[in-house]
This record gives C-alpha cells, structure tokens and sequence, in this order.
RNA sequence: GCGCCCGUAGCUCAACCGGAUAGAGCACUUGCCUUCUAAGCAAGAUGUUGCAGGUUCGAGUCCUGCCGGGCGCGCCA
C-alpha cells in the first residue's frame, strides 16, 4: 500500500521541475509513514517539510503544489493538507479490500519480498565455545539470530547462517584435560580438580562415555609432577597449564588430542541437537580447527606480512589495529609461535568475504564489543570494508522465578542451560520472550510468565486468536455451510463496522512491519505487531458474530478471518512460534 | 581513568532516517458467557522521556557536559 502511496508522490513530485534536484537526493518512501491518529488519514508524508529548504517555500504552498500535481487513483479517497506541512492520504474502501484479497491469494508469502541476488548476507551467530552446554544467554543469541535471518529472508535478502566452532586452542586442552582428570577418577586416580577447569556434571558423562582406547592409567605423582599449587594458594592458569603439559607428556600428544576430539564430539553434537530442537538451524558449522589445517590463517598472516601491515615487538609478531581505531595494537603470533585467536579471526572473516558474501552481520555478547574495532581493522588490512561487517549486539539475560534473580555461575557449573529453560516454558514461549525486547537492552526473562497459561502470556493471547479462527471454521462445517471466497469478493463492501476497519488497517500494515523489522534487525517490531493485530481481532470476535444468516456479510465475515489468520501464521513462522487450530 | 551500551507511567517495555496530543502489557476498579474457545472483550489514569544546555519549522530520538546502572579494556578464550 505504501509503494503505491509512494509512486502517486515521486510522480506528482517529477512534474515541479524546479524540486527534482533536491527531491532526487530524497527516498520519497522514506517520507511516508502511517499516522497515529485516525484523524490524520491513514498514511502522511512530510515530504513538503524536508524540501521546503531546499525548495526556498513555505512547506503550506509546497504542499499545495504537490497535492495539485497528484494524479487520481482509485485507492484514494482524499488528500489533505494539515498541521505544520504534512500531506495526510486517505486511502478508499477498496484499497482495503483488495489488500484483504491479496493476503488470501498469497497465503504463506504475504508479507515477503521476492528474493533477490544482492547483497549475499553471512549471518554468524551463537558460535558459543564448544566446551560445555548452551545456557540462557545462548539462548537469546540463538532466538535473535535465527529471527533476523527470517526476516532478512523475508524481506529478500539471500541470507546463510553460520556457527563458528572455536574447537582450538588452549580451551581444548582445558576441556582434554578435565575430562581426562574425571575419567581417572573413576579408575581410582583423585587429585583435587583445578579450579581453572570445567566443572560441570557433563564432564563426568563424557569422561564415562570416551574410548579408552590409548587413554592410560597414571599415579597422582605422576600428574602432579611439577604442578604449581592451584588457587587460592597459587595460580590457577599455571596450576592448570602444567597440568595439561603433563597430560600430553604422560598419554603422548596423539592421546591427548584423542581424548580432545572426543570431548569435543559430543558436546559439538549437544549443541546442534539443543539448537535444532529449538527451531534453529545453521547452514554451516565453520570448524576453527579447518581453517588451520587449510592454512587460512597462515595464508592470511603472510598477507598481511607481504603488505606490511605486521610488525615483531617483544617476540611477538603484531597487528597495528591503532591504525584502524583500536585502542591498542594487538598480538597476532605470540612469543611462543602460537597464532591467537584474533589471527583465526582475521582469516576466518576475510574467508568470508572470499566467499562472496558482501555483508557479514556477527552477532555478539555485548561483552564482545571490544573486539567490533579489531574485527574491522582486519578487514581493512585485508583489502575489504570495515563496514562489510555489521555487529549486532545482544545484552545479557536474568532469569526470574518467584520475582526473585535465578543466580547463576558459569565458572561454578551453575547456570540455568537452554535445553533446562526450554523444558520449562517450552519452546514457544522462550523464542518469543527472547526477541520481545530489543537486542541492545538488559532481558529480564521472567519464568512464571512464560510458563504460565493465561491472558498475562503474550505467546498465547495471539496463539488464542489464531486457534479461535480455526474454530470459527469449525464450526461452520458443523452447521453444514462452506465459506464462498468469490462471494466474500463481491460482498467486501459490507464490511462497515468499526472493528472491520481497524482490523483492515492492521492487516494492511504487515509488509510494512517485516521490512522495518529486517531494515532495523530488530525483532520485536513484529512481536508488538502480532499483539496488536491479535487484540484487533479479540476486539472485532467479542463485537460481531461472524456466521450469520446473510450469506453476503458472513462470507465478508470470514474472508477477514482466513487473512488475519494468515497473517498471524505467517508472522509467527517468522518468530519460529507454532500458529496451532486448537489450544 | 578510557571506550561501548542503557536510563521513558508503580513494574516490564514500545516509539519506523527527527514529525502532529510519547504508546502497550502487568498490577488496580467495574461490567460482559442460554450466541463462533472468557487463554477473550469493554470502560476507568498514570509522564518535567535521569539533569542542564545546544542544533531547527519541530527533539524521547541528533550534539556537548553532568548524574546513575551494565559491560569491556591480557602475548586469555
């Protein structure tokens, strides 16, 4: 409705030649919205307002001279001037009814934009460390990620997700190594567990499953040999890290790697398992341990070598990211020769531009933030934009049970994880918590809510209407009569009742919400959206009874209910929440 | 100390590149089921948008300073 809104005042704009120059520098789209106020019509733009500068007019004789120029449409009714400058459109009946038939016709993919070619999105997000279950934070990570690729999606974009597997690096060796410690104290071996290690039960149930094959027996001596006390009294890094160098001495590197891949194994396939059942799925899971072996990342830093960019200090070799905005310059090759995870980093993202993907969108921690300015920097250094990539950041998550914080630990083990959460609400009602706010704000999770089954559940109220039209055509077979959907087009005039035009405003707005939604990654546009066309509905339900004996107005009736339907069903897919007939 | 994010009704939050009288839900009060699901509807009020300046036709939104909260500032991951 917009678009055509929009076509009407580009025309009527190309005729006053003397505003084309600066009318060319304005998305005439951008100046319309819809109006608050019924009183305003249905759709106004400032249009006037913003050229009045540039035009040298007074926004009033602007207005005038725009409107003057407006070519008739049918859908239509009238155009006003009003306020300060403002161009309110009031749009015809018909314009409604139309739309109301183009939802029927469309079903599934009303509201979605016809794929185009450009610009391929990478969308990366959870890529949680593979060290141990996905907890509630995760969570968020995944509803909001999994979200913003519907929507990009719908709204055209050829989008493809990814997860990054951090499955490298010193954390594996911790997770080698506490699994080794809990796999021998179950063969009679017990040293007191390093604080620095992952201490959850589920080590324990990966220490009981591995294959012990090459994985041997050692003396409490002989692990401790030359270990540093563990905290408080010492350190626990150095505590640990002579741990693990024991460990690849006593069950040799190739052991040690084996107990690795098969720690990592199960809780990489935890993790896939937790995500897919909980409606979100990855097209690749880009494993850290491929880029090395591929030499990405030594192919990368000889890159940045050959164009200068590193420099050695102190052994190390370094990345001038200062250069690029950073407030430090950062290690790439450390003292010991050993490439840190900023050089995976630099490869990993240059990899995907290399792909073809032209817009890279991460989603992080908000405490990741710090490292937007370095990911940037290695983009530039590498020939790229640092705008290829967007950082979309996601606050934390407190959980609430009885009005009260459910404390949580990840270094003690204790943390509510995703697999509990979703046993608890169920998966609906966590996904559609999850993006109810806005991904920059604190989300306070409230349990109680969540789970409870009544009118305080968002997740409900507009589940409730969509299983309250399933049951509208329910009962319409039970009293042996069928919806006529060509009658229902020749009789749309007799919906005249109040409720029917809010409802028909609302309906109408949904392509709207979507692109917004996409545009401004930004989720919980459509969560507010879905409440607002459900209360629509509920109001119009309670108003009007819909199988009446005038075949004309009923049919009318219920094609207003199959679209709204549609709607909710299509909005709710997007959200990855069920739209069930019956509740 | 430096950097990033946030501050809107009693509570939890919206507010599309700056637009017209800043909106919802919860909680509270009162009505509505012999009629398509009462997980519903209707009616009732609540604001110095943290504070102070600035930009302009117009500021919750942009800029500066201050106050308050969160997070980040390793050759950690």
């Amino acid at each position: 409705m917009k678009t055509v809104i929009a076509q009407l005042l580009g025309d009527a704009l190309e005729t006053l030649t003397n505003l084309a120059d600066a009318a060319d520098k304005l998305s005439v789209i951008s100046t319309i919205e819809r109006t608050r106020e019924p009183s305003h019509g249905h759709f106004a733009s400032n249009v006037a307002m913003r050229l009045a500068k540039p035009a040298g007019k007074r926004p009033h004789e602007l207005a005038a001279a725009i409107v003057e120029n407006l070519s008739a449409s049918d859908q239509i009714e009238k155009v006003e001037i009003a306020g300060p400058g403002f161009i309110n459109f009031y749009l015809s009946a018909a314009a409604f009814h139309r739309e109301i038939e183009a939802i029927i016709d469309q079903g599934a993919i009303y509201g979605r934009h016809e794929t185009s070619d450009q610009p391929r999105i990478l969308l990366e997000f959870v890529s949680a460390n593979p060290t141990g279950p996905l907890h509630v934070g995760h969570g968020r990570h995944a509803a909001f990620g999994a979200t913003v690729g519907n929507l990009l999606e719908a709204a055209g974009f050829p989008v493809e997700r990814e997860y990054y597997v951090n499955d490298t690096g010193r954390q594996m060796d911790i997770l080698g190594v506490s699994v080794w410690l809990r796999w021998l104290e179950e063969h009679g071996t017990t040293i007191a567990f390093p604080q620095a290690g992952y201490r959850g039960e589920y080590i324990r149930d990966i220490a009981a499953g591995i294959d012990a094959d090459g994985v041997i027996e050692v003396s409490a001596d002989d692990l401790l040999d030359g270990v540093p006390g563990d905290e408080p009294r010492g350190d626990k890094e150095a505590h640990i890290e002579a741990l693990i160098a024991n460990a690849k001495r006593l069950l040799g590197r190739d052991g040690f790697d084996h107990v690795c891949q098969q720690s990592l194994q199960p809780i990489r396939q935890d993790i896939e398992d937790d995500l897919a059942e909980f409606g979100v799925v990855f097209d690749r899971w880009y494993s850290e341990q491929e880029l090395l072996k591929s030499n990405r990342v030594d192919d990368a830093l000889t890159v940045l070598e050959k164009r200068g960019v590193l420099y050695k200090k102190d052994g190390a070799t370094w990345f001038p990211t200062t250069d690029f905005g950073d407030e430090k310059d950062r290690v790439v090759v450390r003292e010991n020769g050993a490439r840190t995870y900023f050089a995976s980093d630099i490869a990993y993202h240059y990899d995907k531009r290399e792909r073809g993907f032209d817009h890279l969108i991460n989603i992080l921690g908000a405490d990741h933030h710090g490292y937007v300015a370095r990911l940037k920097a290695g983009l530039e250094a590498m020939g790229y934009e640092g705008d290829d990539l967007e950082v979309e950041l996601v606050q934390f998550v407190v959980l609430y049970r009885d009005g009260k914080k459910v404390p949580m630990s990840t270094r003690a083990g204790e943390f509510v994880t995703l697999r509990q959460l979703r046993e608890e609400v169920g998966n609906d009602a966590a996904r559609f918590f999850y993006v109810s706010r806005s991904n920059d704000q604190h989300l306070d999770f409230d349990l109680d809510v969540a789970k409870s089954q009544s009118n305080d559940n968002p997740v409900y109220y507009i589940q409730y209407a969509h299983a309250r039209i399933a049951s509208v055509f329910r009962q319409l077979a039970e009293r042996s009569l069928a919806w006529n959907d060509a009658n229902a087009r020749a009789n749309m005039a007799r919906l005249v009742e109040p409720q029917e035009g809010a409802l028909m405003t609302t309906l109408s707005r949904y392509p709207e919400v979507i692109e917004l939604a996409a545009n401004n990654r930004a989720p919980q546009h459509l969560v507010h959206y879905l409440r607002e066309l459900a209360n629509d509905f509920h109001t119009y339900y309670n108003a009007h009874v819909f199988i009446v004996d005038d075949a004309g107005t009923r049919d009318a009736r219920l094609a207003l209910c199959v679209a709204t339907k549609t709607v909710i069903a299509n909005g709710l897919t997007i959200l990855g929440v069920s739209a069930p007939d019956s509740m």
